[in-house]
Parts: structure tokens; sequence; C-alpha cells
RNA sequence: GGCCACGUGGCGGAGUGGUGACGCAGCGGUCUGCAAAACCGCGUACCCCGGUUCAAUUCCGGGCGUGGCCUCCA
């Protein structure tokens, strides 16, 4: 069976055909890094590290490129900054150096934990201007944009086709439009390419002044750097649809003469924790970072992919639980077996539009083999160690108090032997006698 | 208001025009001093109303409900 994908851009499931299968290309959108990634942000990076390993498995570990890009120029970067700053006498640009330094670092870490593999190409914006000012250039020259108020401006009316992939016309869009219009601007819609910066802001020399990019160039103008005119799948966020995915289309076609962008589009749904959307207000605003402390990396990993990457999916602590506990019972099964395989109803699942929730039933039904063959592909260590529980324990202690146990059971001591093993529950340690002895594990 | 998703058993979550995925919980059993764990077994679910059909949870129309985007957001 093929590698079947839903493209947005014709909502349809379409039979994937590399351009090129010696060197499949994707690019995904990376983070703003300007404060700690949350659990909404845990999700592409999951979901897209899937599907880079199923083409990896396809096509080949070299002839797969994966670029996932750094924004490290934003304007909610900049006022971050600004706020870190506070009343010190240090220059703004190094304390937003700073930030955008450890944020990445944190970002870096925490998606590592999650068991993805880096990226081929993580390209940050900061480092690719020269290549935004030529886009930029070129779409000028060719009539998509114009200057105002120092201002570089992507005109939309110059695209008929502006809005095929949010699939809005441009009149619905005016319509319904809450944006502020700049006078500056032809149309509420055009958006802007570059714009001037103050000294306390980072900018660049340019041919329209000191200034920075506007959001989406930087996406359009690395993606031609690393994968050219037009590549095969570009992913991201559902809520990055519009504007920025429909602006990164409009640019690049607009600039490479109407050569297509991306052929496939691929967008993950939103993420709700315990049945509201995350929101600072509602206090169950989760980072990567804070989760990490209680869960193995590799439990967040599985608890992602029990849901379907474009259905929307509730985080909750039960789940979490329960991907914890089949991770321990397949991780007990898998570690002594040497060999893998992927089973063919487990690459199924996968290739059906990366159906992961079909993919794991599969695996409760496999043997130890097809177990092993397809964690791997999932990207599971099936190192027990790697799940064990972050939970401080003393295990001397206690293997002590289950000797002690043990040895009040041989003499039939059973309100000794209770006792010991309510005291151990009420420190949270959970016993379980089997026949080769008694083991132990966290209670979650 | 515009555009777009989604509504499956106690819960999570696939899928299909006709034989009740899978996991968790629950129930029964084996094992155990007893529990737990493990293993075995157990399930008359598809929002509502019409339509098409021999047959609809699955297709079509309408309704209701939930959520997302339209503004920074994964």
């Amino acid at each position: 069976m093929p590698l079947r994908l839903y493209n947005t851009l014709s909502k349809t499931k379409e039979d994937f055909v590399p351009l090129d299968p010696k060197n499949v290309r994707m690019y995904v959108c990376g983070p703003t890094v300007y404060d700690y990634a949350h659990i909404g942000n845990a999700r592409p990076a999951i979901v897209f590290d899937v599907l880079f390993r199923v083409l990896r498995h396809l096509y080949g570990d070299a002839h797969v490129t994966y670029v996932r890009n750094i924004t490290d120029i934003d304007d909610k970067i900049n006022a971050r900054a600004i706020e870190r700053r506070g009343t010190r006498n240090v220059p703004v640009l190094d304390v937003l150096r700073e930030l955008t330094e450890q944020t990445l670092a944190q970002y870096l870490k925490d998606v590592a934990a999650l068991g993805t593999l880096s990226p081929t190409v993580s390209p940050r914006a900061t480092e690719h201007i020269a290549q935004m000012v030529a886009m930029i250039q070129t779409l000028v020259a060719a009539g998509h944009a114009y200057v105002g108020e120092g201002h570089v401006l992507f005109e939309v009316a110059s695209k008929p086709d502006y809005g095929k992939l949010a699939r809005r016309s441009l009149d619905d869009m005016i319509a319904g439009a809450r944006i502020e219009v700049a006078p500056y601007k032809k149309n509420p819609m055009d958006f802007v390419l570059w714009k001037p910066s103050d000294a306390n802001t980072p900018g660049w020399e340019s041919p329209w002044g000191r200034g920075r990019p506007g959001w989406h160039i930087e996406c359009s103008a690395m993606a031609e750097e690393y994968l050219g005119e037009t590549f095969d799948i570009h992913g991201g966020g559902i809520d990055l649809m519009f504007p920025h995915h429909e602006n990164e289309v409009a640019q690049s076609e607009a600039a490479h003469k109407e050569h297509p962008f991306a052929l496939i589009w691929m967008h993950n749904g939103f993420l709700n924790v315990e049945g509201e959307k995350m929101s600072k207000s509602l206090g169950n605003f989760v980072t990567i970072d804070e989760l990490l402390a209680d869960w193995p990396g590799e439990v967040l990993r599985l608890n992602m992919l029990r849901s379907h990457y474009r259905q929307p999916m509730d985080w909750t602590v039960a789940g979490m639980k329960e991907s914890w506990n089949t991770l321990e019972r397949w991780y007990s099964v898998v570690e002594p077996v040497a060999s893998r395989r992927i089973g063919a109803k487990f690459l199924e699942a996968l290739s059906d539009d990366l159906n992961t929730p079909q993919a794991i039933a599969e695996l409760h039904k496999s043997g130890p083999e097809e177990l092993a063959g397809g964690l791997a592909l999932l990207g599971f260590s099936a190192i027990p160690e790697h799940i064990a529980a972050k939970k401080a324990v003393d295990t001397v202690e206690i293997a002590r108090a289950i000797e002690a146990r043990n040895a009040a059971r041989k003499a039939k001591n059973f309100k000794e032997s209770d006792r010991i093993r309510d005291e151990l529950l009420a420190q949270g340690i959970v016993l379980k006698d089997g026949p080769g002895g008694t083991t132990w594990d966290v209670k979650k």
C-alpha cells in the first residue's frame, strides 16, 4: 500500500509520489523562541517526526530532507526582551540574544526528550536575512509588492488565487476583516514583508532602510534555500493555515513565476487540556518542561500518538497514566527480543495518512518481533530504564523491606507482611509478587 | 456573520453499505496466605429527523450540539 497523505490543498487523501525519491523534502514550521514550549507545541514536533521516520523507512535514511525553522526574530521576542531587560542598563539587543539562545536550548532539550530526531536542517531566521531581502526584491520587481512609508507590502490583489489554501475569497476576508487598516496599505489584506526598526529593535540594512522582516517571509526564503522552489510536504499546526501558510504560498509562488510551492500541505489539530482550551488565565497552561518533571518523555510521545494527528485531542492525566502502563507492559515484553520486523498491517495503518491510533492497535495484537519493530519505527527506545518513574526512591530500603516481608510471609506472619506492604504503598510503592519473586513499581 | 472540522459503548479511540477494531475501566476465572501484577474469558455503541437502498452507524439532505480559524498563537 502506497503512502497516502491528507492534503489541505485538495482536502482529500492523496497517494504520495515524491518529486525525487532520492531526496524527499519536507518543511515544518518550528518554534518562535521567546518562551518555554507548551504541550501544544509538542504535537507537530512529534507528529512530523513520525512522518520523517516513516519517510526514512520508505525511501532510506539518506534520502529524506527535513527542514524545521527557528524563528528568532519576531515582535513577540522583541517585546519579551524589553520586558526582560526591565530597568537594567544593558542593550536590549544583548538581552534579546540571550533570550533566544536560552529558549532555543530549552526547546531542543524538550523535543529531544520526546524522542524526536534532529531535523536535517534547523535554519534560523536571523541567519537568512539576505535571502529574505533578495526574495522581497524579486517580488517588488515582479509587481507583487510595493513600498509604503518604509514598509514593503505584498499585494494580495496581484495574486488571483490568493486564498486557495485556506479556501476563502478575498471578498469574504475583507468583509469579515477585523484587521487594522494601515494607511500605507493598498488593500487591508496586504501583509508586511519588511518593516522599519527603531534603535531599540533589531534591524538590518536593506534597500528600504534599516528594518526587519515580516513573519511569513522567513519560511518562504528558507524553504527555497534548502528545498528549492518546489518541494514535497509542508507541515504545521492548523492555526497557521491562515494567514501564515496562505501568505507563504502566495509569496513563494509569486516569486517563482507561479511554480508550485509545497505539493502537499499537512496540518495537525489543536490540543485541549482536561477538556478546556489551554490558556494562562485558566491556569492549565502546561509546558513540556513541566510535564517532563513528572513523566518520562516517551510516555508523552505515546500519549500524543494515541490520537490521529488531524483530530483535536484532549490531554489528560488519566490518558498519561494509561500510556505509561501500556509502555511498561510493552517494554517488559520487548526487552529480551533481539530481532525486529515491521508488521504489514502496522505499516498499512501508518501509510494511511499516519493513522497512529490504528497502528498502535495493531501493535497490541502483535507478537514480540513486530512489537519491537513497530516501536522502533515510531521512535520508541524500548529501554525500560527510559520510562522509569522520575520520583526519587530509596531502592536499597525498598529491597530491604521486600526481604523482610518475604521472610514474614514464609513464617506465615501475614499481619507483619501486610503491614510492610501497606507501609510501602503509603510511600507510593506497589509490590508485585510473581513466580520469579517480588518486584515493585511506583504507583501512578 | 463567513469558512472549516467533528459528534461511535462507562472513558479514550479506529473503522465500515450487511459478520460489534484496539486500549483502559468493569465483571468472571486461573494464580496468590490475601491483595496487586500477570494470564484467560466476557461488550445487542455509532446525536436527532427525513431520503436513497433488499440493507445505513457508514451515502445524501436538514436539524441540533461541540470545537477551530477569520487577530499573535502549534
